[in-house]
DNA sequence: TTGTAGGCGTTATCAG
DNA sequence: CTGATAACGCCTACAA
């Protein structure tokens, strides 16, 4: 239990520690470091005032000196995500074990928010960089291409870039989607995503045309309604075209599929103030599978997102580059699968009715 | 666009700025610095080569130097609770406006973890931290007392440390709770919280055994069951008594409090399996209204966190104390309120049939 | 076994 | 206006 000297403000370190044992700072220096060149006795005289006068290395010196850091960046286009919120939460509490402490980062979607947290990590001296990007243009990028080895890229894949992946399928996710709705006879869907400058946002929307395609009903562009992930933005979006543009889409609706699960819960919520009912008047589809989706109110229809599977490829392949000092880059690719529950409706069958 | 000069590997200083350019480094400093004393001419011809040559300053030397490192460390007991999330999520968008990038660390309710947290805070020098405590053992906290204005306390009140609190009173929040339940004729509650080391935990027992005491029932410690806060945990207890403990109990359970809304779900999901209904069966309450929470089946009655207000609290004593330099401490609290929805089932009404 | 010197990349204080 | 120098706290050859 450190009990402070009398005048406690000084600032501690191992020239103090140095100057009150009566020793050379590199003295200390080397016994708190386990030097086996250092006696015992001495070593254990220096441990116990270090101790006493509440010492705590400085680790921005130790950075300085050693060009490590100890230090895994996470820059995510939205930390609220709760995919990615449970992502960085395992990555974090497992690096920690290691010693290592991480820095989270949000990128909002904006591509100058993106690169101003680059240049924080850059600056920080991170020892490895987990990036989500925000767009395909390769600017920010370029900022981190000298070491391909300490970067994983999250969510989308880079072709040209050289560095480890954490990639999604969320063109697979959106066909599959898709096709659960067409497969049930729901041929006119409002798609509500983000903004589409956001590359797994675009992949989305093309796994969802490609499904039309493949069935062979024309996709209209104008159903794509872009908003930020949000229960409110969801919401809104419905109310939009209940209060406004009813009459803007010559065919009714019948179905929503939502980018993620929130935006879902959003078309949940129209669904308590218009009273219309899901999925009797509307089918709903979401996407991520949270873990609470299973309890609503349908239990809700989604795409699984294999969210486990995910963290623990960030952290393999930080374990192996950071402690194990592996060199190649890896390629990871997570494939989301499709969960029925109750939020889409059979409009085929009641045609037979 | 940061062209590379042929031998890229050698890492960009201030020094090899100085050198290309043909200038003293400390010339350089300040052209970077824009110390009006450099000549425009020279400070433009600096600039344009270290852009080009792609130059980041070091943080670790700048904080070495400056006794500040533009940091904000939160030690949080477990940062994948929703609330928490949030909150962290808020801070930290809103810090990084203000150029201060935030470390996150997670606690796990451990207090070995928090003590090495709170070290490895201490040894990168931030320049705040904000911490929820893991228990009221002062051994922790006493690392932190020597800078009672650049610490502010989460969840509980620890009247000793003349530093910022951001209080919740989980005391009030249990007690409404279970006023709800005892309201309703509910005397036989199950209780499923954290461990009881946890304050906030016991503040919640607290509230629900004065509620207890004022309705005249006897309230039965055994019926606080304690494990962490999952989903499938929530479930297990459920489980656990369905399979196992059914007999331990002379008179049944009615209603189910528990200290989140995530044990609540895993109420839920016992219900699905052991087919009981909720509320006509079992009756649930939670704790922090989950914005999804609304769309439950059924709507989950529940304990109202006002995490904005915690979070706009929290914001503020960071932009007071760090960007206008205020030193005094300051002391919130939040008061949770009760939010009525569709888990709870009235067993007087029923009596009067 | 211990002490000395130099340097990690900056900034600040002086001189020039 | 620009340059040398010291210092921030630590580590590591090398010397004693």
């Amino acid at each position: 239990m450190p009990v402070m000297t009398s005048e406690s403000n000084k600032r501690v370190t191992i020239k103090s520690i140095a100057k009150e044992v009566g020793v050379s700072f590199s003295t200390v220096s080397k016994a708190l470091n386990n030097d086996p060149a250092i006696k015992k006795s001495t070593r254990l005289l220096i441990l116990n005032k270090a101790n006493e006068m509440g010492y705590t290395p400085n680790s921005l010196a130790k950075g300085l000196r050693s060009h490590s850091t100890k230090t895994v960046a996470i820059i995510f286009s939205d930390i609220e995500n709760p995919v990615l919120t449970y992502i960085f939460c395992k990555i974090l509490t497992k690096m920690a074990e290691h010693g290592y402490t991480t820095m989270i980062f949000d990128s909002q979607f904006n591509e100058n928010t993106e690169r101003a947290n680059i240049l924080t990590v850059l600056s920080r001296q991170a020892d490895f960089i987990i990036l989500e990007p925000t767009s395909m243009n390769p600017d920010n990028l370029r900022l981190l291409s000298k070491t391909p080895n300490r970067l994983t890229l999250q969510g989308i894949r880079y072709e040209t870039m050289n560095c480890h992946h954490v990639h999604v399928d969320y063109a697979h996710g959106g066909y599959l989607a898709a096709c659960e709705m067409l497969s049930n006879g729901h041929k006119n869907c409002l798609v509500i995503t983000e903004a589409l400058s956001f590359p797994t946002s675009r992949e989305f929307v093309f796994g969802i045309e490609r499904a039309y395609n493949e069935y062979g009903v024309p996709f209209n562009r104008d159903m794509v309604k872009t908003t930020h992930s949000s229960i409110t933005n969801g919401f809104q979006v419905i109310q939009q075209l209940w209060d406004h543009d009813k009459n803007a889409f010559s065919v009714p609706i019948t179905g929503v599929l939502t980018f993620d699960d929130i935006l879902a819960y959003g078309v949940y919520k129209a669904a308590l103030q218009y009273n219309f009912k899901i999925p009797d008047d509307i089918s709903v589809i979401g996407f991520d599978d949270n873990p609470i989706s299973a309890f609503s109110m349908p239990p809700l229809t989604t795409i699984h997102l294999p969210k486990d599977k995910m963290a623990e490829n960030h952290i393999n392949i930080l374990q192996s580059t950071l402690l194990s000092g592996r060199t190649e880059t890896c390629f990871f690719s997570a494939d989301p699968t499709l969960v029925v529950r109750g939020s889409v409706r059979n409009l085929l069958e009641k045609k037979r009715n």
